[in-house]
DNA sequence: CAGTCTGTCCCGATTATCGGGACGCCTGTC
DNA sequence: GACAGGCGTCCCGATAATCGGGACAGACTG
């Protein structure tokens, strides 16, 4: 029985709270029983019962033919397939990402990553209005997540095991601008996952200050990355630590609307 | 206005249904209003209205902050995300190709389709309690779409522009036992879209029929097949005729169970 | 065949929903 | 600047739901 499921349905009274606690449980497993799911939620057994029967009849759950148990019905699973398919990660961050770029005055990129190519692609920006500024270029292009905190953004978030396949298959050292020791980019990478965002300084392009923070879907996994970027010659450490908060609220904010919970 | 919906709202009066409907509202459009849902589900003003609010205090959905629309909030995305992820073809299928493979008493063949590779394979069966009976072999290699009945149950079903754009890809005539014109193909794969099942005779194996039948996901597209298999020495008219029922009604609630709406 | 698990059901008290209508607000338009 | 027509919001008495403790029947097990 999980504690905080248990006390989310318990301190809000009203009913429509326990109806997404019961549908909530059916991400964590596949089946529940009455009893079962009233215990984990800690609610009466009765309550349960009800409430799960509705559901069926709903078509939200159905009930297993021999056993007494419920699973995902059709409606809920039309719901939740229709919905996922037009859950938009470009068009939920956009707003998120004007509000961000608009409170440093800076370029402000959505990167996302591909776990197949093991690259990203920028999709989306909002430019800065001062006249020189950081311009990403062509989006919808795939680079490396080596170099640049747009790639580290991401690359420092992954899991261990799959950021460790990424850099185990780099040369060593790790090419670019500056060649780097590849126990050094994964010194970086821990302390960047340690901070929650990334800074660096031309890496990508000579003259620019990069600033990236991750962003997760709902199952936790991380999807891409928010960049700011701007010339140096603008910069100061003071910046780049407000832009650092900046990203990484804003990430956050859009983790959040994609359904992750920290 | 969709009066099938509204007719969904109004003929059932428990609150849950309301819930329902106002949810699946959001599979239609993106954004609603109050009164526009209201008018949509043919609903009083107050009751969506309370719905929607108590909604966004749940996080099943999110005010926009100027405008007084709504959008799918981060606890639906969540759900819709978590649930879509967990659903999984094979042990959705699996009851009722158990079911269906014991009213014919012959092999039953679960294929999944790749609309990358436009190509199919074969991921469970069930096997004939005959001693001389239908294998399919190794699970999960890929076949090509246009040779027996399990790749035609997915060909013929696909969208028009898809489907053109598969059989142009193949020389004219088809290449397999038995050369076939371009234009021969077509015409069987509408026969076959017409009848809602396949029908083939050795096609893939020599002196094997196979009847097949399409699987939709939530979102209407063909994701894959239900395919009948049995040696030509067990055959007749009649049975073909009975496998093309079983396998369509198998396939008809996998679908359901997908959240498919026909 | 008792012990224990399961799901099911009943019923009076509580509490939410229900929905028609009034209200305030904003945005156009004449 | 008045007015119409759109919007979301809110109120309140009547209705109908949820609520939950507890009793009950069936299935399984040792």
């Amino acid at each position: 029985m999980d504690p905080a499921t248990a006390t989310r349905a318990a301190a809000d009274t009203a009913p429509m709270a326990r109806w997404v606690a019961v549908l909530e449980a059916f991400t964590d497993r596949d089946e529940w029983g009455v009893r079962d799911l009233a215990t984990h939620l800690g609610l009466p057994r009765s309550a349960v019962h009800r409430i799960l029967h509705e559901a069926v009849r709903q078509g939200l759950l159905a009930a297993a033919v021999t056993t007494g148990r419920f699973r995902v019905g059709p409606a809920l699973a039309r719901l939740a397939v229709v919905l996922a398919d037009r859950l938009d990660v470009r068009s939920v961050a956009r707003p998120v990402m004007e509000r961000a770029a608009a409170e440093l005055d800076e370029t402000l990129v959505l990167a996302l990553y591909s776990p197949g190519r093991r690259q990203f692609a920028a999709i989306d920006a909002v430019e800065s209005s001062h006249p020189i500024r950081y311009i990403w270029g062509p989006l919808r292009q795939w680079s490396d997540l080596h170099t640049g905190s747009s790639g580290k953004g991401i690359l420092a978030f992954l899991p261990d095991e799959e950021q460790d396949a990424i850099v185990a298959a780099l040369p060593d050292p790790v090419p670019g601008p500056v060649p780097t020791p590849r126990a050094r980019l994964r010194a970086e990478l821990r302390d960047a996952r340690a901070r929650g965002h990334v800074v660096s300084h031309g890496e990508r392009f000579p003259g620019a200050v990069g600033v990236s923070a991750p962003i997760r879907d709902a199952t936790g996994r991380v999807i891409g990355d928010l960049v700011f970027g701007w010339p140096d010659n603008r910069n100061d450490p003071d910046k780049e630590a407000r832009a650092g908060r900046i990203v990484m609220d804003a990430a956050a904010r859009v983790s959040a609307a994609l359904g992750y919970r920290p």
